[in-house]
DNA sequence: AATAGTAATGCAAACGTTTTCATAAAATTT
DNA sequence: AAATTTTATGAAAACGTTTGCATTACTATT
């Protein structure tokens, strides 16, 4: 074993212990046609056994791509986003980036510094999560003409190149749906809608169908949930609570569904017969729910995936020319899951009232 | 605005549009205090003209540290792995890291190149989750003796640094409840225990502790399920279709629980009534649940937030020594979180049978 | 056999920083 | 007022690669 110690060969000690230069061993990797496949063998050797690793930050220091891409998400620890950002890795590690990511807890400010955190280990790419962004960060992005993509909420008129969802129109499907099967007695929970667009698109196009058929709901029906089961079920409790009670409980994701269906259940009431409740999302587990939870279904996967391979399009496209690539915007199609916890006004108990 | 075009400024621009040498920008930025605060003003504003942004990659060539940890994982979209990644995510955060992510799949060849990969990139440190990795994994970690900590499981002869709790002993917990409540028709449901060591210590623990007591399962009763609630409740529904039912099920994660208390309901089977649940893990949400799910409880957000600590300890320790530095070993208490899905036999309605 | 290509390699100049050492100017001590 | 210390700056040599250009040794063409 001639492993140099600490493991810290270079690329000059791989040379010398190959008996060729330098330059030689970096053609070697980056264009193996170049070189004789003996001297190639060589080195391989070579490198195998000073167990050299080669350095991608000098790499990165000759205008090459560093071969990463930030992504950067309000957190991780919530289904809709884990199942995103796996998709997305995935897609991007097919290509051979590398991914860096962060949280920024739905603070913008926060976002901001993320970005520039990034933008000094040169990444290659930043892709972020829906289109609600303070300006420095869009200044800055601008700026650095760096490839950026925005994931999981979907505009015609976006700033930047966005895959996703059209959210305002899945509250709207949300709240038609409820109001087909003839509830008019409804309630909202949604989450916080500041520098949140997807939240906030969801319940304006929520609220715009259900003001279109006069069926607005009362304040003390329109509450705010943090994103969060625990929560979700005490808020959803409370409302319970009221002396009116709604017949159906339209919810802006379905973690908030799954909060609000347990409180329901601590009450006796019983879904869907006492009390339709309706999700957004189709999260991993919602079919296998008991009920199934009826839901507005986003395409997670796909639009982390297209995202993802998007993203590399923008990159590869944005090579060597420092022409700001051309703007991408894909739409992903929602569709309602009609499951089991809908039921029509007409079959449910509380048309009694 | 003279903003460069492209975004492209380097030092030398910083440096000349201020007037002084490249040194005073470098030292600016590293050392303020060995700089006039008159110069560094100047310096300053010529940063903010040109919108430069110091590039990493070239820093990280000083055998200066990138500033940057790897995390590999064996997926991101489970509920617990999000939960420890967040919490990992944070605290290496709040030291100024950028963090590397990439998933293997559960597949340890995988783990091995993503390794490599990031060594590629001279992250300044490893976490991986459990202890069960290949041995040229376990060798290249050795090879470039860099800072490296598993997390989530405990071992105290573990062959690199840890922190988690102790697999083994959350199965021997779990089985231990179950039968302190007099329970004797016993079936496991665990996930596949290969390249996993966390679900083998389970699994382990509670077979050990099954057979001191003389009520180890039947072959047909020890079934496996992915980690995945579709999949686990077919695979628990399949069970409870057995002509011979058991009176408590030993569940290797939440997940998994969730999955089977679906499939019970499906059956209309009563949780507990009919058939005591137990997970492992505690997951956000599994308290909420109805029934709250009573379940061995990790503490996650602790094992990653410290498991981050530690892996900055660790690098701050290896600074400038090649020397390795100490091993280190932490152990997360776990515990029993009695809740609502078990009961003991006598007051079950299977004590019938 | 002379010539023109082609294949394989090496030299040296980049790339964008940090840092050591040297130097000049200013502040302090004698 | 000279000598010493301190403070602030710059020049230049690293760091580990890639790559354009030059060189040499073959191979194919006339």
């Amino acid at each position: 074993m001639s492993l140099k110690q600490g493991g810290k060969a270079d690329i000059v000690d791989v040379a010398r212990r190959a008996g060729v230069s330098i330059s030689t061993v970096s053609r070697s990797f980056n264009h193996p046609n170049l070189v004789n496949l003996a001297t190639r063998k060589k080195i391989e050797k070579s490198v195998k056994a000073l167990g050299y690793i080669r350095n991608r930050a000098a790499q990165a220091m000759h205008g090459r791509r560093s071969g990463t891409i930030g992504l950067i998400v309000p957190t991780i620890d919530h289904a809709i986003f884990a199942e995103v950002i796996q998709s997305f890795s995935d897609a991007v590690d097919q290509a051979g980036f590398t991914l860096l990511i962060a949280s920024h807890g739905f603070d913008l400010e926060r976002e901001y510094a993320v970005l520039r955190k990034f933008l000094e280990h040169r990444v290659d790419g930043v892709a972020l999560i829906g289109l609600d962004h303070c300006e420095p960060t869009f200044q800055l992005l601008e700026q650095q003409s760096v490839p950026v993509i925005s994931i999981w909420n979907y505009e015609e008129d976006s700033r930047i190149s966005c895959v996703g969802a059209a959210n305002r129109e899945a509250g709207q499907m949300a709240a038609k749906h409820v109001l087909d099967l003839g509830h008019r007695r409804i309630a909202l929970v949604f989450p916080k809608t500041d520098g949140n667009d997807r939240a906030r698109g969801r319940l304006e196009g929520a609220l715009a169908q259900l003001r279109r058929q006069e069926a607005e709901p009362p304040e003390a029906w329109t509450i705010q949930a943090p994103y969060n089961i625990a929560e979700a079920k005490e808020a959803c409790g409370a409302l319970f609570d009221l002396p009116e009670r709604p017949t159906a409980l339209l919810c802006g994701n379905d973690v908030i569904a799954q909060g609000a269906i347990y409180a329901a259940v601590q009450r006796g009431l019983r879904v869907p017969e006492d009390l339709s409740v309706l999700g957004i999302g189709d999260f991993k587990g919602s079919k296998e729910m008991e009920p199934a939870l009826t839901t507005i279904h986003f395409p997670a996967e796909e639009i982390g995936g297209l995202a993802g391979r998007e993203m590399c399009g923008l990159i590869a496209q944005s090579e060597g020319r420092k022409t700001m690539g051309q703007m991408v915007r894909r739409k992903c199609q929602i569709s309602l899951a009609e499951r089991a916890t809908c039921l029509p006004v007409s079959q449910s108990r509380a048309s009694d009232y």
